[in-house]
DNA sequence: GCCAACGTTGGC
DNA sequence: GCCAACGTTGGC
C-alpha cells in the first residue's frame, strides 16, 4: 500500500500546529461532514502523511505535517451530550462519524500560505483552492504534497 | 463583520 | 423527490 497525502484544516483558535507539537499526537474529532469522514473511515492508513492547514487564520497557510498513526474508529465525542459535537443520531453500536489519530512530524520554518499556493501553477488542481471547497480533509497528490513541503523549505 | 458557497433539514 | 429555508464554513 503506496503512502497517502492528505491535507486538514484546523482553526488555530481551537487547535493548532503548536497545539499538536506540544501534544505530540491527537485524535482529529469533530468532524462532521460525510465525505471528509468517508476519506477517513476507508482511506486513510497508518503512515500516510497529512498537510496540517490553519484556516480562519491569518495568514492562511499550511503551516506543517503530521502523520496518520491511528486509522478509523468511532468518534466519541458524538456520543457526549455535553461535548460541542454531540450528535444524537450517531449510535455507540452503529458510530455515524470517525476520526483518526495523528502525530506530529513538523512545523514549516516558513509556512506556505493560500495566496502563495493560488500563485502556484503546480498547485491549481488542489481542492483546496478550488471555489467554495469547505472539505476538511481532503486528498492531496504526492506531487502537490512535495510542491508545499519544497515551497516551505526554499524560503 | 460580511457574504458566497455549500450541506442538511423539513414541508409538501 | 423537489426545493426553500436555514446553519456553517471560511476567505476577504
Amino acid at each position: 500500500m503506496p503512502t497517502k497525502y492528505w491535507l486538514v484544516k484546523s482553526e488555530p483558535d481551537v487547535y493548532s500546529i503548536d497545539d499538536l507539537k506540544k501534544d505530540k499526537k491527537t485524535y482529529w474529532d469533530g468532524v462532521r461532514n460525510y465525505q471528509a469522514r468517508n476519506f477517513m473511515r476507508d482511506e486513510m492508513k497508518k503512515g500516510d502523511q497529512v498537510l496540517f492547514y490553519h484556516s480562519n487564520a491569518d495568514p492562511n497557510a499550511v503551516v506543517g505535517v503530521c502523520e496518520v498513526v491511528k486509522e478509523g474508529y468511532p468518534d466519541f465525542t458524538a456520543f457526549d451530550p455535553d461535548d460541542k459535537h454531540y450528535d444524537p443520531k450517531s449510535k455507540k453500536d452503529e458510530p455515524t462519524w470517525i476520526m483518526v489519530d495523528l502525530k506530529f512530524v513538523k512545523t514549516f520554518n516558513a509556512p506556505v500560505t493560500l495566496t502563495e499556493i493560488k500563485e502556484n501553477k503546480k498547485l491549481q488542481n488542489m481542492k483546496l483552492v478550488q471555489r467554495g471547497n469547505r472539505l476538511s480533509v481532503m486528498p492531496v497528490t504526492k506531487n502537490e504534497f512535495n510542491e508545499i513541503v519544497k515551497m516551505a523549505e526554499r524560503k
